[in-house]
DNA sequence: TATGAATGAGCATTCATTCAT
DNA sequence: GATGAATGAATGCTCATTCAT
């Protein structure tokens, strides 16, 4: 029989991952224990092999969840942005900050603990970033062809724009100094006049 | 009698560190184990402590290292620059570029293994780093200052453009499709132009 | 369901404490090592740690018990002897040299492996011993006052005494020539000749 | 050529045996380490070994020279006292509780560190305290058949006396509140009112 | 005589994982 | 679903000892 949602079992579920997130984003995979996860939820360590298959599924668990959220999410930034390609690319640079602000965790994790997958889970999460910054580098083709946009290399634009978008999450704190709002607006621009026609 | 230069000692000293960085760069500190090190060096495990005090101190070691090169070099490309704001600016970022193409391991090491230094290692390498972005904050109050440069938060955009500058030791690989002046240039130019008044 | 007592993990327990006493008064606590130790057992030395803490750990939890036990039977003695105060010492020194003989591997180790312990171990230890020889003095003393005993220096007494009779642990075995009474009578007369007024 | 005494070997070799005394009286013999002893001494540990053959080799260079001494000096002080039994009973014990408070580190480790030798050099040692032990047993043989003493049992008595009258190295430091000279007839009278005849 | 570098064996301890209960 | 006990492999590190210089 199914049990239902919210039942224990899937309570402890959840907070595994969420403490799983937690601790490999302040330690790293390879230097979280799963005692420590484990403490953190308050079961015994050899209770977590009810919830996960190893350590490592954990973590890839965690990022396709990751991924998918984010291919999803961002799919429907862009449906809801107005048709024209600046519209779109504002829509996506915007969801990628905000995002990368309110889930910095797997953000963090997805980014750099790639290396700690194996081989055959290693090439499914690196197909989906691909999956992403295709969509990237196809609004920028499209605005170099209409003519909106200048730039010098395609991929290497993209994966410099990437890369500082995806910089706040190093550092964003929930209460810092700058609203959400200000912080996705203050990337937006930096990232977009780089690249726009002048 | 004095034992020479680029004796056996030192000479393993020296293979230590190199391999260490490769390693670290490729597994991360947590993942790499002494044995593999050791190994890479072509020496027993216990060989290493003839030139190690022990593997944080090794990490401290390579991170510090890289840190005062940075500094010291980055200050040398901005007295050799023109006396500009716009030429010092850019002499940084194009220096920004070039370092962490060429030595893109020790980078990748001291930006994302600082969660695994002992506290009193991480505040002395934290303060390093700090060292190095206010170089560039002092640049870009100078360039708003002056009216050359249009920056809504000096802190912010400082860190997003180190983050994309930085982003580039991820993926940079000496065979790849571009030359690293091109790349230099690319980069430079999607930085400045992000802030320069238009 | 609760474990019954005397499960496996109580009686593996137990066997790690008999078998670390073995060894420890054996070869010294230094010279043994964890691995011999679970061999002895008949476990993985990683099991040992589902029982203790640290070999520091094992080596403290067998000084205090032992000392606690030392303790609470001399007291158990005292108050089973008569009221005259040469009936309490001479049960004093019987039971000294009876659990001598008796627990001569705890008793060993108590008094050879102090330096052993971690400072704060040894603190506690330490005390403990402090009040076994505070109860021999005090008898001391009591027979002073009475006029029973001539005793040159009480404290330097209540030590010859005592290296006297914990002597026995270094060298008695079961199966020797002389019975444990003999043993018990033939010390307990040494030692309360040396101070009994003539 | 042969080196004159006091050259710079010979005094490196001397402060090598006391360093060594000091640390294996501290800390035992396991637990002492030849870094340890290396940096008491001021030179590094690959140059013991020019003056040692082995850390097991130390240890049984300390004992015999030790078990040597005391047998030489006792049989001095044996040849010093009058010719009656009790005068050179007296003289044993007095000859050892000095020697056991003057020479205590090299005592306490005869005593304690027996089981850290090999075999061969086990025997040798244990060879040469049955050596002195029996020339203790000798006297008491000797002033029973002379009606001097009353002793339950030879063998039992002589180890409880030596016991008593060793234990002084356990905790005898030069400067306690008692003179030497006190401790020693505190110690005599206590172990021969044992067995004097009443 | 002294030393820096190297070594192989060994050490206490950690770790992810298993499994009977 | 939870757990205590067990495990085998591994980890960073120590140690006595060797040896060319």
């Amino acid at each position: 029989m199914a049990r239902i949602t919210g039942s224990n079992g899937a309570r402890t579920a959840a907070a595994i991952r969420q403490a799983a997130l937690g601790l490999i984003y302040r330690q790293g995979f390879a230097a979280m224990n799963l005692r420590d996860l484990a403490a953190e939820v308050g079961i015994q360590p050899s209770s977590l092999y009810n919830h996960i298959t190893s350590k490592q599924a954990l973590l890839f668990d965690l990022m396709q969840e990751h991924m998918q959220t984010l291919l999803d999410s961002t799919d429907a930034a862009l449906a809801a942005a107005g048709p024209g390609l600046m519209e779109r690319l504002r829509a996506f640079l915007a969801h990628h900050v905000l995002y990368h602000m309110e889930r910095r965790q797997e953000v963090y994790i997805a980014n750099f603990e790639l290396r700690a997958l194996d081989p055959p889970n290693h090439r499914q999460i690196v197909a989906m970033r691909q999956d992403y910054e295709a969509r990237l580098m196809a609004l920028l083709e499209e605005g170099v062809a209409l003519g909106e946009l200048v730039v010098g290399d395609i991929p290497v634009t993209a994966y410099a724009m990437l890369a500082m978008l995806t910089g706040i999450c190093t550092w964003y704190r929930p209460s810092g100094r700058l609203e959400k709002a200000e912080l996705v607006a203050l990337h937006t621009e930096l990232a977009l006049n780089g690249i726009r026609r002048r």
